[in-house]
DNA sequence: CTAAACTGTAACAAATTTTATTACAATAAA
DNA sequence: TTTATTGTAATAAAATTTGTTACAGTTTAG
């Protein structure tokens, strides 16, 4: 359950803060993170569905941030690109004829849960604008 | 990076509690979790090797509990399975002409750590025996 | 007003990771 | 001494992630 995308959208976020007023391609940016810029474009179609940045089409048009940096907690971040349980799951059934296996999904699910929300707390200390202060 | 191997180690685990006294096959474990037995006995090794379980070789062998279940923090099997960064990280090398791409990898680096080490805190507060209470 | 530089998006390909399978030697109890 | 089991390697299959190509649509710059 563990892939790339919340570092490269950090990377693009980051990127955006560091040039406000103006808008970076998706090309300039995947340069940057050195992956292909269909990604970044996929990437920056999510992180705009969640609020976080605008996009301009046509020549001379790229992407920025929706709203200040100050205002981008990096759980918005985390909570765009989450997709499965932080703990991982089984993907077949356990057996439901085991006392354990009947209810272990549901447990570990609230399991999961709990520590997410730690997590979630743990990022919402930190924003996109403190986040991008330690690049120098 | 995620995968199910969280949950499959506390499968195990949760069983062997249920029925301490016994030692319980590959097979038999593997038929509550629904997976491959040489699933079971690969993750039973990475288990031992970190002193949560022990087995028996040969004819009416199996595993069972190296500790008390009051003495295994559910942080201890997170700790067991992890491999990791547990926000993930691009495969790639961002660019070290930029400024952003030069040090993002350090920067998330730092960010992940500390947002597990809330995760791990989390986790430390339950005990095998308190998740397996659970299951009735 | 049209060519150029973009985004948006689909379709597909390649690479990587995860999970499953098969096979069998080593071990130990029944 | 047969049988049930672990340990382990080798390989295969499946799933996921990442990359690529292609092109229609949009907008601005010249």
């Amino acid at each position: 359950m563990n892939n790339g995308r919340f570092s490269i959208s950090m990377h693009i976020l980051t990127l955006l803060e560091k040039s406000p007023n103006e808008v970076l391609s998706s090309d300039y940016l995947a340069g940057s993170i050195n992956i292909n810029p269909v990604l970044v474009r996929k990437e920056i179609i999510n992180l705009r569905k969640h609020g976080l940045v605008a996009s301009k089409e046509g020549k001379s048009g790229g992407s920025y941030l929706a709203r200040p940096a100050k205002e981008i907690l990096l759980s918005d971040v985390y909570e765009a690109v989450r997709q499965n349980s932080i703990l991982g799951q089984n993907k077949n059934k356990p057996n439901p004829k085991c006392i354990v296996g009947k209810q272990i999904d549901e447990h570990l699910n609230n399991l999961s849960n709990e520590v997410e929300d730690a997590m979630i707390k743990k990022l919402s200390k930190t924003t996109l604008a403190d986040f991008s202060k330690k690049f120098n």
